[in-house]
DNA sequence: TTTTATGCAAAGTATTTGCACGGGA
DNA sequence: TCCCGTGCAAATACTTTGCATAAAA
């Protein structure tokens, strides 16, 4: 089983501001500020985490935009929302493909990882035959906490 | 691999309040409508539907009383919350031991298998070292069609 | 010039807390 | 009897919507 981990793609918000004005959206400073600090993150940001961030390159930005900036890259598949034991509400920037998370619990740094994929057909076939279920969607993710916080822990 | 699937286990309402009185918690009327409703579904369900199902139980139940005691039987691991694509406020009965979670997205309906536990610990080590993350948890959940609504589909 | 995007304020939704009363042990 | 648990009402937190103005194209 191969397993190589990534970081997230760090830096692609040119590249998001394209497929925004693609998709018809205008390119405004407000886009602009909440794109830069989510493309720029490593780490897993909540709306209000985003809000404040963002307001340092452009002050007048209102937290309403941010949920609305946050829609729009969701649906274009740029962003997405990950799910852990403490709450649902951060975002990352989406990697391309399928591709299982690595979070840590103590900053929200994320990684990417693929596991075999043939495993997890296998499984999923496996427990297709037995439940009767058929199955459309997996979750694979591990958490845990990253090199960096754990040696700033004691 | 082996994947066998198990319902969730039905039934055992009366050993939650069991546990709950050995914690020290009282036995009352609304945390008997309560507890039935959930120890007796297959199915995800949130506060408000186990407001609504148990009020046929218990009419005076009140749903700040039904948050209270879903909060006290996932303390005592009893429950589980449920984190979905669509939603993460839904509870279904824990399973002892880990379990992997198999989910229809049409009716809510949970069942538990356990997947290979040494190709997911063989995981873990690999992307640990990979990635320097000291790994402490894994959520590995499928989401389907399951039997039933495949069959009312159309 | 046309139409979308913005920020504010208000409205929703989900959940938690304060409190006086009622019921379990 | 004692004190925990309850329901109601209010408070809180998070997110969405309505609307007049500002800005992109």
């Amino acid at each position: 089983m191969t397993s190589p981990v990534k970081p997230t793609a760090v830096g692609n918000g040119q590249a998001w501001l394209v497929n925004l004005q693609a998709h018809g959206y205008r390119l405004t400073a407000p886009r602009r500020a909440v794109v830069e600090v989510i493309s720029l993150s490593q780490h897993l940001l909540t709306p209000l985490d985003i809000f404040e961030l963002a307001r340092a390159r452009y002050p007048r930005l209102g937290l309403v935009t941010v949920y609305r900036t946050v829609e729009k890259l969701e649906e274009l598949g740029l962003i997405q929302r990950v799910h852990q034991p403490s709450g649902c509400q951060a975002f990352i920037a989406a990697f391309s493909g399928h591709q299982h998370l690595l979070i840590c619990q103590r900053c929200g740094r994320v990684e990417f990882f693929s596991g075999d994929q043939a495993t997890i057909n296998t499984l999923a076939a496996e427990v297709s035959s037995h439940s009767g279920y058929a199955i459309e969607e997996h979750w694979l993710q591990l958490f845990g906490t990253c090199l960096i916080c754990r040696e700033t822990e004691r």
